[in-house]
DNA sequence: ACGCTATTTATACACTTGCATAACAACGCC
DNA sequence: GGCGTTGTTATGCAAGTGTATAAATAGCGT
């Protein structure tokens, strides 16, 4: 008569730990089903434990969301500011190895896309989500003038304030562009096609000479 | 003892307008609550009818996402392509026309952002969802590269297949990215000061002459 | 003026969702 | 080795979801 299930063994893990399994496990579910398939149960399941768990670790599920985007845009901007490290390359080599890290994988990813794309809906209704979407996008772009700015002295061009501003802003736009469609529908162009687009555009920008003119 | 609730009273309204309504309906929810806030209930009430009625005119609720998502993006194709009409215009006069009409209101609006975020979000996962846009985006790109043939023929530019399909490219990675920012944060620019980065970055793109060179 | 029929309402159902709670057991500590 | 802590499971619940179905009525053809 004894037909009660048995109970499901269990191991414990740290804390750090099954915080970050959860939040890969959503970002499975998001890139496989959308943001609506990332149910708790279902991130449960990914993740292999039961669905109470979540709760033991976030307050609430939009807690574990907000979490999980935290996490892919510190993942993002940790791979753009990678590129931006290269001190010894000139100005110019880091602006390119910039946009190519923002054009390429692991950044061009649909999954992060889809999470991103999910969240920023959002970001129209929700204040918060509004002002961590902006804190984000200036730093981006500050960054982004200050690297400008570099290049066009490096190119001993005037590198009047506001001209930097619109180059940054325009390079910004590209980049958030070309990302957009490489995460949408990557079989479309070459592997690093949209990588070589980018860097053209942005040189005809600065108007920087043409080709290899790095010594003269 | 008659405590029957009385019936709603109701029009009949044709066909063709009622699955308009309806439509419209969802796109206010959508822009207003996200995709999530678009239940069956919530669209029904907006609509003025009660929620059955939507399985009349539309076999299940995925459908009349899809026809909504159909009507917005043949709206927003419809808005640039009108741009581009101004025939007795230079080609280089209409391409920056053609800029400006998409960085501008009521292409540039946080409603139509919202609609477009909460679809593009699924387009990932549902296959659909993403044929849609990838017809809508290659559509953009073609009508985009005639535009962008055409100036460089009236430059006297070798007019590269592939380089025209580059600059495409780049074209339109540049206006969904500021149209993004846009959208998102309009307060942080000035009114026109897209569509002029945009103008600009484009011009600088194709090489054309710096200034009004129109009449050498 | 009166039915006919298709549009519309009303109600119900099966299912899923996020969340709360209680029972349980893995693991560190003495 | 027993024990307490607490990470983990199991179960339940109320609210909301899309969908199915039957009843009602608006408005047209006659």
């Amino acid at each position: 008569m004894n037909d009660a299930p048995p109970r499901r063994k269990f191991r414990r893990e740290g804390e750090e730990r099954r915080r970050q399994d959860l939040i890969e496990a959503t970002l499975d579910c998001v890139a496989e089903y959308g943001l609506e398939g990332a149910t708790v149960r279902a991130i449960a399941r990914r993740a292999g434990v039961t669905a109470g768990l979540i709760r033991h670790y976030f307050p609430n599920k939009e807690e574990l969301l907000q979490a999980t985007y935290a996490t892919i845009v510190g993942r993002m901007t940790e791979q753009a500011k990678a590129a931006l490290a290269m001190d010894n390359a000139s100005p110019r080599r880091r602006l390119a190895a910039f946009v190519e890290a923002n054009l390429t994988p692991p950044v061009i990813d649909a999954r992060i896309f889809s999470l991103w794309a999910g969240f920023i809906g959002r970001a129209t209704h929700d204040p918060a989500l509004a002002a961590a979407h902006r804190v984000g996008y200036l730093g981006f772009r500050d960054e982004l003038e200050a690297l400008v700015a570099e290049v066009l002295a490096a190119e001993d061009q005037v590198a009047d304030k506001a001209q930097t501003r619109a180059h940054a802003i325009a390079i910004n736009g590209i980049l958030d562009g070309l990302w957009i469609e490489g995460c949408l529908a990557d079989d479309l162009f070459g592997p690093r096609e949209l990588a070589g687009i980018a860097i053209s555009t942005v040189e005809a920008l600065l108007r920087l000479k043409p080709e290899r003119e790095e010594t003269p």
